[in-house]
DNA sequence: CTCATGTGCAACCTAATGTTGCAGGAGGAA
DNA sequence: TTCCTCCTGCAACATTAGGTTGCACATGAG
């Protein structure tokens, strides 16, 4: 089992919730779905062309959809990629409590050894 | 219940293991402890200065300790701080499934609400 | 039609990541 | 000790991501 080899478009999604001001923004969307480039901005200490750029990179690795609504668009969170995302996190947070248990469980085996 | 809010101290342990590199060094650190930044460098794909430079980041923030030992500076793992990363990815994922849990449900109530 | 508002594009700034190059310090061999 | 090797640390530089300002364009409201 080596999990360790991750595909590029997976790095290419970690990366992009690897931001602070993307998961913000994930959240607002949450939220309020429907939100614009515009009116993420107001809720951000950011600028909307920070938060066009970084909805551009949402949107290449799918995280969110837009919708041409007349001169507005409005982006809306894909929910299976963010699962995805969140499977992600899950796997690298669980991948290290495991080696940690182990290492600790060596550690001990070792003390086990060392007192006999 | 908003834990929207992190704390700055967070905030730098997210960016510490945002970093795909940074988080390479950590599973090869947990697979064999007391690394140092020549040898975490030769079985990565970036220069041993650039892994000084992320070494310097880890510990900082506490994810990794140092231990002088003669010529050569060995790194290990902090196991608490890296739990506490980890509960982080943890907490960030499942905050999203319980919105889009949330959402679905909202979704499935509409529908009903509109059937009857 | 006119005007306000949302969007898109380009230039520029700063910080992070990575590189090359070089100086210094600790261990082992003659 | 002296010399040589290897690991570390620092500085200068290139590249890219995140952010800002400024401007041109399109579309909906009046």
């Amino acid at each position: 089992m080596t999990p360790k080899q991750m595909s590029k478009v997976d790095d290419e999604l970690w990366s992009a919730i690897g931001d602070p001001t993307r998961r913000q923004m994930l959240d607002l969307l949450l939220a309020d779905s429907g939100g614009t480039a515009t009116s993420l901005g107001q809720q951000l200490p950011v600028t909307r062309q920070a938060v066009a750029k970084h909805l551009a990179v949402l949107d290449r690795v799918g995280l969110v959809n837009a919708t041409a609504a007349g001169r507005e668009k409005r982006y809306h969170v894909d929910a299976a990629q963010l699962a995805k995302a969140a499977a992600q996190l899950a796997s690298v947070g669980s991948a290290w409590d495991a080696r940690m248990q182990r290492i600790k469980q060596l550690a001990e085996s070792m003390q086990r050894a060392q007192k006999k």
